[in-house]
DNA sequence: TCATTTGATGAAGGATTCTTCAGGTTTGGA
DNA sequence: TCCAAACCTGAAGAATCCTTCATCAAATGA
């Protein structure tokens, strides 16, 4: 959605001693509340360094702008529930389809889950500058890795396409996303967990058969 | 996610003469434009009054503000997509429950591709300050459309309940939306359009299975 | 201990944006 | 034709926000 060149996204400094470290948690911790409190378009980076206790002089001295800090709380949870996914793709490996595909989905529920006022903060800075390009990064490298890991499965021939791969994680992760939004009880987010499961089992076991 | 009470939102006077609904008309079609060729966070009033080729004061002559502009833009497509989709569920009523997910799910793409601009467009926005609650309500009422024809498949007993009903919306939409954003070809539409279908088919037949 | 590096401060400049309103133009009917 | 209502204009007020930088404080290690 970008109009034109993409600011500098990198952090201007890396933490060194334990005081800055403890700054630059607090900041990233501060920006997900500012988001949840305040919304996207109301957030400043002048109250940002408010909520973390600091100065916005200070925010400045690891962000080179308003956008790296959005920028770097959405990848830092992308990439975190990314690694779950991922070790739980390995740890399948080599089963039966349908016990893959429960564990990968429980886990990404679960990772989710674990943080979810993180990840319904996000949601609105995911649209903005970086965050399509962002995502579209990590789509394509959750899709080899299931892809990888299907490849293994020991109860069918062919896994399915590229294609219905990203379906099914698209359609996993708006479902996802629905449910986060709703601010769910535990209760609905169990259904909701065995619901998605059911989901991508039925449609990966339908894929397939199309196939071999 | 809105901090503190939400502006007015109704529109500040309705067009009579034929110029000034052409006037409106312009406007949310800039609107859509800016949106693409900007991002939402530049977005202004004054820049889409521009593009529209009239001026600001004309545009707070029908919006008491930028939020209601956005909000009306996407309230409009949102109706229009629920519209199609309406109009395919009470066509298909008293089919197979087969044919019924094919032609609703068809009808869903197919009016979101038609006006793809629009849909991707408004991404951007549906995060912000009433777009949520908006989105709930549209979900609702989707979701009690498509169990009322549900209701009448000639060849299942019960329906699936309302929580798989909501899953599978909300994975059609999430599976869209992902589609849409990446800019796809005719024939990778037309391919996700089959697999969506897949999609929905096979889960709604594994969800009814278990209840009957 | 003390010099050097790292970290923190926050007032203020500069820029952008929303919104209004006083005054002009066009339209439609009497 | 002529008036009132509808419509349009765009400069400017008011507010908000991003970002910098000169200055002060803390930590490190020699």
């Amino acid at each position: 959605m970008p109009a034109d060149a993409v600011v500098a996204f990198e952090p201007r400094k890396t933490p060194l001693q334990a005081r800055s470290t403890v700054t630059v948690e607090a900041i990233s911790e501060a920006t997900i509340q500012v988001l949840l409190s305040h919304g996207a378009d109301r957030l400043t980076t002048t109250r940002v360094a408010q909520r973390a206790g600091v100065s916005v002089g200070t925010l400045y001295q690891y962000y080179p702008n308003k956008q790296s800090l959005l920028f770097a709380v959405l990848e830092n949870h992308l990439t975190n529930v990314m690694a779950t996914v991922e070790a739980s793709c390995e740890s399948a490996c080599h089963k039966p389809l349908a016990e893959m595909i429960r564990e990968m989905v429980e886990a990404f529920v679960d990772a989710k889950m674990d943080r979810a006022d993180i990840s319904v903060a996000l949601y609105q800075v995911a649209a903005d500058v970086g965050g399509p390009a962002l995502i579209k990064r990590i789509n394509q490298r959750s899709r080899k890795t299931v892809e990888a890991m299907l490849e293994t499965a020991s109860d069918i021939k062919s896994p399915p396409d590229k294609f219905a791969i990203d379906i099914m994680l698209s359609a996993m992760a708006g479902a996802m996303r629905s449910l986060l939004e709703a601010g769910p009880s535990p209760a609905t987010v169990r259904k909701s967990r065995e619901q998605l499961v059911l989901l991508c089992q039925s449609y990966m076991t339908a894929a397939t058969a199309k196939r071999v």
